[in-house]
Order: C-alpha cells, then structure tokens, then sequence
DNA sequence: GCTAGATGTACTCAAATGAGCGGTACCGGG
DNA sequence: CCCGGTACCGCTCATTTGAGTACATCTAGC
C-alpha cells in the first residue's frame, strides 16, 4: 500500500549524540528498530536471511550487513549462561588454560568448607557418572573430597572399580572414611578391588610386606586397566591434608627438604610438579607416579583455597586432566597463572 | 596425549535434578562445559562449526546438534537489547501490531509532560534526518509536538517544506509557536512553502477568501508533491488539543455529534478512523483527507497518554504509516489492542 | 567543478549449513 | 527372551551463507 523502505538514498547519519545516548551505532532510531525486527526474525525465530530479505523487501545482503552492524554495535547480545551452579564461563577457562580434558567449577554463593565440599562432591558425582562408560575401569583413590563424591554418586554403568590408596581414619565422621571406595563400587555394582589398609605405614617393610596381601595385590594387580580416576588434592603443609597430619615430624623434615608441595593419590609433587620420590615413598600404600601417569583420565576433586599451591603443583604435573572445583578456587588459580 | 572425548558410548544421563537447578538440559556438567566453550568459538568468536568440530575431535553434526541442544535448553540467550533511549523491542511491536512503516518508542524514565515533549521531539527529529533524502518535499503540520520535533532538528538536506495547516497561538508560549514550518524549513535550506493563517476561521467564507491569498495558494499547490510528512494528534475533547480548545460549544456539539475522536492535520476522524466532512472542516485551512492519504510517507509524533483514543483512531485511519512516541503510550496501545 | 576516497550495492562461486535418512545401541515392557 | 520406542551417530543432498569483486553513488577537499 504505502512505499515501505527505509533504505534508499538518504542520509543515514543520526544527529543526536548530543545527550551521549547513542551507544555505538551511529544509524538512526529508525534502522534501529527495523534492525532489531530484522536481528528477532534472525536469531529468535530462526528464520534465514533470504527469507526475511523477502519479508522486509530488502536483499539477502543488505540483511546480512545489517546483523553484522547490530552486533558490532551491541544491539544484539548473545550471552554463553550459568544454566544453574555451574559456572561455565570459569570451567571452559580453567579447561583451557591448564589444558585439560574437562574442569567444572562450581558456583556456591557461599564458601563454607561444608557446603563446598557437598556441592563440589555432587558435581564431581555428575561428571564421573556422565563421562564413565561400561568399558571403563574406575579407580578411586582416599580423600576426603572424593568420600563427599561417594556419598551422592547415582547409579553406574556396572564397571570395575579399584582403590588407588590406603585410607586414614578421620577424627570427626566415624563410619564412612574408610568406606569411600566401597561406597563406589556399590554404586557401579561390578567387581570391587578393595582393601582395608592405612595408607602410611611405620617402616618400608610393613608396606612391602602388606602389598603382598592378596586383596592389596589383587588391587594393584588391577591398575594398569584403569581408565578413569578419581583422586582428592593434598597440601603439603599442616592442615593441608588429613595424610600429612598422620605423618611424624621427620616425615614433615624430609618432604620440606625435598622440596614436596602436594600430595595426590599418595603421590607426592613439587611445586612444579615434578614427582618426588622420598623415603616416605615406600612406606606408601599407594599407586605410583607411573602408574596415575599411565590413565587416560585423571580426575581431581578439590576444595578450600589453602589448596591453591597444591593445586598448581597437580596441574603443572601432567598428571592430571580433569578437575572438579568451586569459583573462588578457580578463579584464585586464573588470577594467579 | 590423552584421550580426550567427552563422548563415546556412555551414559550421559545427568542424576541431578535432586536439587532441582538442572534447567533444562539433562546432559552432565562436563558436556554443559564443553557446549559452553562451544557456544563461545561459534557465536562469540564467530569461528565455522567445521573449524570447531575439527579443534574439539568431533564432526560438525555433533557440533551443529550440541549448539541447537544449548540454545534450547537456555545456555545460549540472544537479546535484541535497548542500545540508548529506544525501546526497540516496544518500537518493533508497535509497528508490527499496527502494520507501520515506522515507530519508534522513547523509553524516558520519567513521564512528567515537559520531558516527553523534548524526548519524543527529539527522536522525532532523528526519524525525520534519517528518512528525508534530497528528492523528498516535506510537509509540516502545526502542533505542539511537531513544534517540540523543529526546535531540535539538524541540518536537513535542501527539501522543499509545505506548511500542511494554518497555526493556533499558543497561550503560554509566545514567539516560536507559529514558526514551526519556519524553523524547519531553515533546517532544510530549501524552499519554503510557508504562511501565516490561523487553523480555523469563524465561517467557510472567509476560509474560502483565505485560501485564495497568494502564500497559501501556492502552499496548497505544492500539497500533492508532498513525499514526508510529519504531524501532530489530537484528541477531541477538553483539553486534549490545542484546537479543539480554540472551537465554540457549537463545534464541539457538532463533533460530540458526528461521533468524531481525533484531529490530525485539520482532518478530523472518528473512533474506528473515518474521515468526517463537518460543517467545520470548510472552515479549516488544512489538507483535506485524501492529500493526506496521497502522501507516501506520514509519521505522528504524540505524547501524553490522555490521547490513547485519538492514537488508535488514526492507526485505524490508514492516513498514516509511522509513529513516534513514548514507552507508557505504546504499551497502553498494545495491550488495549 | 572535479577528482579521490568512502560508502553502499549487486553479483558469482565456494564453503558452510540444515533437513532428512538409515544404521545401531540402549531401554523398558511384554 | 524378543520387540517396539528412543536417542544418537554419521552420512548425502539441496539450500543458505559469506568472501571476494566489480560497479554505482555520494562526500569532501581542493
């Protein structure tokens, strides 16, 4: 009815940048909010180019111009969100910068060590149980932050399931500190390579002599098959892990001297990341360096930001490739590195 | 070195909706994450999905069916946003519902008459620099808001101007209110098709003798060349237009009778957007209904919600094909439409 | 008034993309 | 146990899209 355009030879220059409104495009409110019918057809409704070039009596062309100018110019907004407590944004930038196959972090707007350690434990259950296959040998390894994984892990693919490490009993939580690997492989329902063993021992002997036990040899007989791991993070320090408060203060004397920043999987590291072998070593009930090196997939659960110098250790190291931690954790590491 | 699928036959089942904050997509969070990295090479970065697929090791169906997943499950959000004083997302309905060639929704803050006045008139303004081109012939209706449009006009290209109707002095503001086509007939440089006469005469006699006077014949004369014009609304009724007001008791009854609603540009038209010849319109000096219907281009400028009614009656009309107003007003159109 | 550069426009061709299909593994119910 | 339903994967083919290019038009500066 009515000649319908607003293209054409005239001049599109829009005067008002006179209040400082005009945010970036320099086009009038009229290409603007034809703009913005045009960018709605696109992106909201999914409709192509040609077809709305057709609808507004433009070429496919000038439609195209046109979205590219309302996205240079802030008009549209295309937003990557936090579809509930992960914080994805983070996890693709931790993912990156170490490297790593996969790293969720987790946003709790409260960094009470118990709700981290519930929350982080949860999402670390998700993660194992999305990327475990019925072809997969699982291994677990003893911490604390893997025992709050335990606790709310659903229902597996019926796979294999390995303890990494002895355990230490807990002051506090009675019951299930030594059951955290059992608590796993009931949740798979496959075959369960399990031990009840401390993962320190007075002397290297003790250790040898226990690695000798059927179950033990059993369960290490079973390492080289894993596929997935699942380890917690030590900081070498006092209160940095529950394994160095069991140790004696020569233990402490020589893992200072040696340089030892982190402990994962009875692993011990530097603070590059280079593994250590101590006397200490041997006296570990435990996979070694070799063998965490030798799974294809390595997954850390960590929380509380005293852990910050191990966790850069385990991620210089190579060991690892997976990580499952909270915000202010993830961001302390980016904001560091 | 490692291998580093996140897929493969596995159950990708998520357990969590324990808590209820899975949104929407039931895929764990490590695919959550590597969706969201994806999301971000593709629509941030801007990179092919062929390109992602062969930096993620996937193929690019994988990947086009993980962007369509994410932007389903509400990863992905596109806004078509507010760049400035513009309600674009108003402005598109506006137009859209009503089958406008154009409007454009202020959205000020405050809704006191004094800024909608500046606001609207100064958008007016840039609709009108933007749309005008050099073959144009703008036509200028006398009324308030196309009064508060002229005082803030930028240089327009040399058009030639007509005024579109005779002026009605304003009773507080004195000088420029009878200027209006003079102002902008400065701001375009062009001929100027201009006149001093009131709107309305006491009878069809001395309408009739007026129009023969040489100013306005020749501004007449030029009615049909007019491409753009741009004017006012009123509402008829107490206070609702400046003309209306300037009537006698016995014009009022004659268009209370006549079930008239709205003025625009001297034509006056009821509630569903008749035209009505009255005894009245003889003794206007104004463009008759179908000069107006001839113009290509006609753009309102209103504010001031009291004149809802006399909005919907000249969207109805047909007479006019764009709209420039303020975010109250088009809402209260829309939702009563 | 004229030329150089900027801007907008139209077109071609190759790359990118989406729709739809068959094959396969998985799941829950007979 | 088999069987239908479902979801996923990888593919082909037709369409859509973007990059490059050439041409028209406008603007600014001399």
């Amino acid at each position: 009815m009515r000649a319908s355009s607003v293209s054409g030879k005239m001049g599109t220059e829009c005067s008002s940048e006179r209040k400082g409104f005009r945010v970036a495009s320099r086009l009038g409110p009229a290409s603007l909010v034809q703009s913005a019918a045009i960018a709605r057809r696109y992106y909201l409704d999914g409709r192509s180019k040609v077809d709305i070039a057709e609808e507004f009596g433009l070429n496919r062309f000038k439609v195209a111009r046109m979205l590219d100018h309302a996205r240079e110019s802030g008009l549209i907004r295309i937003e990557i969100g936090h579809p509930g407590l992960v914080d994805v944004e983070l996890s693709a930038r931790l993912q990156e910068t170490f490297g790593l196959t996969r790293a969720v972090v987790v946003d709790t707007g409260d960094d009470n060590a118990e709700t981290l350690r519930t929350q982080v434990g949860q999402f670390a259950a998700d993660v194992l149980a999305e990327v475990i296959g019925p072809d997969d040998v699982l291994g677990i390894a003893w911490a604390r932050s893997v025992g709050a994984m335990a606790k709310t892990l659903p229902r597996l693919p019926g796979v294999p399931v390995v303890q990494l490490t002895g355990a230490i009993a807990l002051p506090g939580s009675g019951d299930s500190s030594f059951d955290i690997v059992r608590d796993v492989a009931r949740a798979a329902g496959g075959p369960a390579y399990v031990y009840y063993a401390p993962i320190v021992l007075p002397n290297a002997a003790a250790a040898s002599a226990l690695r000798q036990q059927s179950d033990i040899a059993r369960a290490f007989g079973q390492v080289p098959q894993v596929t997935k791991a699942v380890v917690g993070l030590g900081l070498c320090a006092p209160g940095g892990s529950t394994l160095y408060d069991a140790l004696s203060e020569r233990d402490h004397a020589e893992l200072r001297e040696l340089g030892v920043c982190a402990e994962v999987c009875g692993v011990f590291l530097t603070a590059t990341g280079e593994p250590v072998r101590a006397e200490l070593t041997d006296r570990v009930i435990a996979v070694g360096a070799e063998d965490l090196r030798a799974m294809p997939d390595v997954l850390v659960v960590a929380y509380g930001t005293a852990k910050l110098p191990a966790a850069r250790a385990a991620l210089r190291s190579g060991l690892i490739n997976g990580f499952v931690t909270h915000a202010t954790f993830a961001r302390a590491l980016l904001d560091e590195s």
